[in-house]
DNA sequence: TTTCTTTCCGTGTTCGATAACGAAACAAGT
DNA sequence: ACTTGTTTCGTTATCGAACACGGAAAGAAA
């Protein structure tokens, strides 16, 4: 059952350990015909490599390097999915390293990949927010031969062991789907952004895609989406928004990033909630607490931990027990309410 | 950084290793000083058993006992969710064997669980649907010291290694929530039955609950709930139902068990789906034909595969990893559409 | 003092894989 | 015959933990 083991090999092929070795690493120095052998012996007994045996040997430590930023509680979450991740492993060994950058910094990206190289990981998890310079660091990491997971958004023409995130444009088409339920031919939708702060966040746009083709797909009108920024000033709403509520005209927002609750809080000042549906990103503490409080309907959510944990399971696999892993691994598109907000995590 | 060795405490504290090891395993004959110095300065070496060294002495394998009824494609997709994480732990030494029993004949699950029993596993999985016959193979384990993982339904009174499963009630409050989702005053609920093949099953009876205390907690008149029986004969609609049909009236279908699709294909024949949100559980493949199709709204949903790793990975790391695993685990209640369908698996 | 228990602790082997090191056998060149 | 090189293979130590076994030391009983 259990599969023949080295010594046994040797014993039956009539020769050491060492030359059983050789054959089964490509070690050499050894002549065809025991070489051939020895195989037909391993291959009909089933040989494994013993995991335990193997790495007690080579006493492995794998260090894993992690270039994350980490400027909200979103990406907190996914820093904290990782880390936990990797404790579960840490008795095989596993290790991380967090190399955390500043998103609005390409110099601050590019040297905490470099710091990250340098450190010379076993494999390494990335977010490639910054996709040109993640781009060349990825083609870099291919020549030096260390294995990246990317996370979040991925980054065509790399070749990454494996690709986890969600389909930013399937999200959006979502989306519309909640907010539009119940009403059959569309229904008046805000498009909440932040282009500064989001300016190079591509998932963003891919969110607002998926928007447009629900309405596309369902015939609605195109015109009953409209985009408006997010004032800054403290408490203050876009004033095309107030002009729907000054009317008492029912409208869905959708905010395609992790402030959902800004909007929802200001609504609620106003007492204008009743008006509207809400739908917003990333299961954090703000969002929690404007769902369970009735202010946002519906958050769409990744689990972080899930996803963290599917990094490193991908690098686990393939650098420890050496197995195969599927190259694109797509989140599951959570929707989150007040009702199954306690088993979202 | 990695934790200190054996072989290392042992030359700190001037003993041999057996002495280390001895009161690190508690096997006494040490002397109470030496004892407590060794324990020093293994914690201050943070030290950790080398879960290698340690599977390889032991020379490990772990036989899991897997108890389970297959009989539809629900449960099948739990057989193989467990069959996967297995998989994956193959070559840490784990196995699993399948048990699986007619859960409508307490016979075969109580033949089925001594038989599980007697193949002396490490560990055991089990659906605990017949609850009393469950109780008492439970005990049973308790005492020959098995440790066994409920899923799916928990079992009061026994302690589990751990149990993973949904909250049923609070699933049914989420139906409640989405198919009342727009409508400030409560709607209409047909909850469709099938009492002759699911006599047995607590967990729709919890799901039900759930969804009247969801009218109740948001005070919408409880005659707006109803419960009807599904008519076994081939495509006939429960009476009650053709009533509100036959008037044009809006209803919506809470489905308890895996069956939504048959209740959504016969009201889909006659045209009549324009009437009513349905919502069921399970996405077993005649619900996900039905979302496509557009038959169904929602299904709420637990993800099997990430049961089945839960189920074995609790196993995995009480014998192997020696950690703690938590004795409650939740599984998130996945709201499934058409729109989020492909990555809910 | 001798003998016998306890109490305490060290030694040595084992698990399976790995790889450095060196031994044996043989051919070829001087 | 003697050196040198090449090919092929065996020996052995090592990783860290687990545990059986035996032995030393200290005290108790004779």
């Amino acid at each position: 059952m259990a599969g023949i083991t080295i010594k046994q090999i040797a014993e039956k092929a009539k020769v050491s350990v060492g030359t059983v070795d050789r054959v089964l690493h490509n070690r050499g120095e050894v002549a065809e015909a025991t070489k051939k052998r020895i195989l037909a012996i391993a291959a009909e007994g089933n040989y494994k490599t013993n995991v335990f045996a193997r790495s007690l040997k080579l006493n492995t430590s794998f260090k894993l390097a992690v270039i994350l930023p980490n400027d909200n509680e979103y990406w907190q979450m996914q820093n904290e999915g990782i880390l936990n991740a990797a404790e579960q492993y840490s008795s095989l060994g596993v290790s991380v390293e967090f190399f955390t950058f500043n998103r609005h910094d390409r110099n601050s990206f590019i040297s905490e990949s470099f710091k990250a190289m340098e450190s010379s990981p076993q494999g390494i998890i990335m977010a490639p927010l910054l996709h040109e310079d993640a781009l060349t660091i990825c083609t870099n990491l291919k020549e030096i031969g260390i294995p990246f997971v990317l996370v979040d958004s991925n980054l065509a023409g790399t070749k990454p062991l494996a690709f986890i995130g969600q389909d930013s444009q399937q999200s959006g088409f979502l989306a519309a789907k909640l907010l539009n339920f119940g009403h059959e031919n569309g229904h008046k939708c805000m498009i909440i952004r932040d282009t500064h702060f989001d300016s190079l966040n591509k998932t963003l746009d891919e969110r607002v895609d998926g928007l447009k083709k629900y309405y596309a797909a369902n015939k609605f009108s195109p015109d009953l989406i409209e985009e408006v920024e997010l004032k800054k000033t403290e408490g203050e709403l876009p004033a095309k928004l107030n002009v729907y509520f000054d009317n008492n005209e029912p409208i869905h927002l959708f905010v395609p990033n992790s402030r959902a609750h800004e909007i929802a809080k200001r609504i609620d000042i106003i007492g204008k909630k009743k008006l509207c549906r809400i739908l917003g990103y990333d299961l954090i503490k703000e969002n929690i607490d404007c769902l369970n409080d009735g202010l946002i309907d519906f958050i769409i959510h990744q689990n972080p931990k899930i996803q963290g944990s599917l990094a490193v399971e991908a690098l686990y696999k393939s650098l420890i027990l050496n197995t195969d892993v599927s190259q694109h691994q797509f989140m599951q598109l959570d929707i989150i309410t007040k009702e199954n907000l306690m088993y979202g995590l």
